[in-house]
DNA sequence: CAGGTATCCTGTCCGC
DNA sequence: TGCGGACAGGATACCT
């Protein structure tokens, strides 16, 4: 489901109900989520993530997020990082008995709510931090720059090496945030053919992408996220960003800027979508000067 | 090093 | 209507 709009979208929406709640932990499935990697812990019963780490009797102090890794921070400095995965979602509220895996009950002053951890395909995960400043150095070592504030400064960092600039933006480690939709519609956004190798990009183009990045997260956080399937905010609203895709899912379509047909192909394991002449694969500057030398006659 | 592939899972959709 | 296969918003380990 989500990227960095999706989570953020979540955090916002999750903010009101959590933040200054006395959390309760009422329900533990019997699934394992995944657990893999140092320092991750599991839910489940029979898993060795306890009550405690799953913030039970935590006052809640607020929500931080970093790329698609969302934080419940307690007063007590207890935190609880969750990761989405493919189908994860935060819920205001109870969901099938089936893909549940944690469920809370929110107390506050004068009202309760229940909150539930649901992921079908069991992507997602939890990992218990005993202070919020140990999750930052985590992510410092493990994430790059937030996507929503990345300049083009640090992402010509981002973009280094011989890899495509899809590649590049799909790793976290780069840039934190963009997954398979938004990496397709920023590099449409700024005019970049996602197989382009990072070495290749000029400056301008870097400027164009960091720009595009921003301004398609930002876009898809203020229309409440891309509600293709199970993406829901916490009250269950879906998000209709989705209606500003360019070319995500539209391979075969025309193009919605100038009517050529949406190209697609495989790269670094991901579908991948893209207008074959919005988005040259040769260089603008060089794509002009061969223009030029043809007399004027644009060619593929 | 970069890219491909397999893996973890369930749900959905499409063609036969 | 049923069944097999492909595919899905993620992340990682392993191989080439």
């Amino acid at each position: 489901m989500p990227e960095l709009p999706e989570i953020e979208v979540v955090r916002r929406s999750l903010q009101p109900v959590l933040e200054g709640a006395l959390l309760r932990v009422v329900h533990v499935g019997p699934h394992d989520m995944r657990a893999r990697g140092k320092g991750r812990t599991s839910a489940g019963r029979g898993a060795w993530m306890g009550r405690r780490e799953l913030l039970d009797g935590a006052r809640i102090d607020r929500l931080e997020r970093r790329g698609k890794q969302l934080a419940i921070v307690a007063g007590d400095g207890r935190t609880l990082v969750v990761q989405l995965g493919m189908s994860g979602q935060l819920i205001a509220g109870d969901c099938d008995r089936t893909h549940r895996h944690v469920a809370w009950h929110a107390e506050r002053e004068r009202s309760r709510t229940r909150v539930t951890f649901r992921d079908p395909r069991r992507f997602g995960g939890l990992s218990a931090w005993a202070s919020f400043e140990a999750v930052v150095r985590s992510w410092d070592d493990t994430l790059g720059p937030d996507a929503l504030d990345v300049d083009a400064a640090r992402l010509r960092l981002a973009l280094s090496g011989r890899r495509s600039v899809k590649a590049a933006l799909l790793d976290q480690r780069a840039i934190a945030g963009v997954g398979n939709i938004y990496a397709d519609e920023s590099l449409h956004r700024a005019g970049i053919d996602p197989r382009m190798r990072c070495t290749r990009l000029r400056e301008d183009d870097v400027i164009a992408l960091a720009s595009a990045v921003r301004h398609v997260l930002g876009g898809a956080v203020r229309r409440g996220g891309s509600t293709l399937r199970d993406h829901r905010a916490a009250d269950g609203s879906p998000g209709d960003a989705q209606q500003d895709h360019q070319v995500y899912g539209r391979g075969g379509l025309p193009c919605l800027r100038c009517g050529t047909p949406i190209r697609t192909c495989r790269l670094a394991g991901r579908t991948t979508a893209w207008c074959p002449a919005c988005q040259p694969l040769v260089h603008r500057a060089r794509r002009e000067k061969a223009h030029a030398s043809r007399g004027g006659t644009v060619r593929r």
